[in-house]
DNA sequence: AGTAGAGTTTCGTTGAACAATCCTGCAAGG
DNA sequence: CCTTGCAGGATTGTTCAACGAAACTCTACT
């Protein structure tokens, strides 16, 4: 029964066919605006309408309000009874909640990792480090932006665990649109482009402990970053 | 200006309303469902039909969609796309991920509680504890286990966060999902309610540190027992 | 035995319709 | 001048009926 070995290979292709069915219309129409919120094209407090969407994306209501929902769920709307969904307006308490439980799982996810460090498992966490660096000689701050996230979602990663993963996707996605609050890209994401890679060295070295300690200081510096610069924004009279 | 003074019960009048707005269709027939759920009338593995749904609870099939969305964003539900939707199984891995992930969130919380004790913040543990111990005493294993989970559920908040919160919401429900798939909930839940008692002592007197200790081996422990119970389950030939 | 195909069931999506609620602007009153 | 009350229009909440598409089942064939 060659069939039954299930070997490695197996469980990715079973993944690869899962995303290929999850192509629902209203996965597919929060695809779209999912990107359109994280990338800044809708800035908070802006009201998504029924009406003009539906002729837009060319699908029903009923299948529209399904991706509404979707979205809600991870955080990236919010839905106000009769009166519609918006992209949310985040206050310095949800910024604060949302460093705080970041703090708690990424610290924790290093600290559990003692000496299980493989070459290839920091494969992508070297990529992600390459790509903000490279994104950050030629200036481009939002790319730096996009590299950081996705350096610290593949650092989670490293714990093997689906619903850490998942937590910590709606906290990043939530965490852009505050990063698209702030005037200054650069004086947010430059300084990590060189502590990425002075965390992922402490892991290739398989300090994980230290690593836990100094992403510890990190994530509390960029939390004082950016609820300095929120502050300073609001503070220069900008809406 | 006496409208722009935003006092403090201005704030819980606002939250007060959004309470009573939650009540659009959808949502109550998700509150009916996931009772069921959690109750264990509907066992994992049950698929629940939209016609048949539709033609009981009286509601379109929009609307009963729009309930499943919730519930499966909740963990409560799985949706196979062109199949419909599940009461999930979960195996081994989802039981130590779930339990992974209780023990970074719970812990955490209380180590992060250093001296930030409250007599009126302990009450609602107080109540929990004593409505474990009354159920136990009258042999109400089930009430048991809702008073635990509300236990640990007030326990979490006793951090004050909003998605901290959230998470475990969703960990706790599925926990349960676990639960009614083991024989015995006498030898799953007994133990704990003097554990829980031992832990809010260890609150009361201050000792946060002592309690996230006491805490990381009662799940520990819980952990096991739960994994222990299903196996053997498995194991004497039951589906 | 294993496979191919037709038929049945169920889901995915659409469009339209009506009810309920919210928002806007204007008029009346203090 | 500011507040209050009341249309009217605009938008959302919910339902219904229908059709195409995918998955499951069972039969018949090689």
């Amino acid at each position: 029964m060659a069939t039954t070995d299930d070997p490695a290979w197996l469980r990715t292709v079973a993944d690869e066919v899962r995303q290929l069915d999850r192509s629902s219309t209203s996965e597919r129409v929060a695809d779209v605006l999912r990107r359109r919120i994280t990338e800044g094209d809708l800035r908070p407090g802006t009201r998504l309408s029924e009406e003009q969407l539906v002729a837009v994306l060319r699908v029903s209501r009923n299948t529209l309000r399904e991706a509404f929902r979707l979205l809600t769920h991870e955080g990236l709307l919010v839905h106000l009874l009769h009166r519609g969904v918006f992209v949310p307006e985040l206050d310095e308490a949800d910024r604060v909640d949302l460093y705080r439980l970041r703090r708690t799982i990424e610290c924790d996810v290093l600290r559990s990792l003692q000496g299980k460090l493989d070459a290839v498992r920091l494969r992508p966490l070297h990529d992600d480090v390459a790509a903000g660096e490279s994104a950050a000689a030629r200036g481009d701050w939002v790319a730096v932006g996009t590299a950081n996230m996705r350096f610290h979602q593949h650092l989670v990663a490293l714990a093997g665990s689906r619903r850490t993963d998942e937590v910590t996707a709606r906290l990043l996605a939530e965490l852009r649109l505050v990063f698209h609050a702030v005037a200054s890209p650069q004086r947010l994401h430059e300084p990590y482009v060189r502590r990425n890679r002075a965390l992922l060295d402490l892991l290739v070295a398989g300090d994980a402990e230290g690593a836990a300690k100094e992403l510890g200081e990190y994530l509390h510096d960029s939390e004082a970053e950016l609820l300095d610069a929120v502050r300073s924004r609001h503070a220069s009279g900008a809406r």
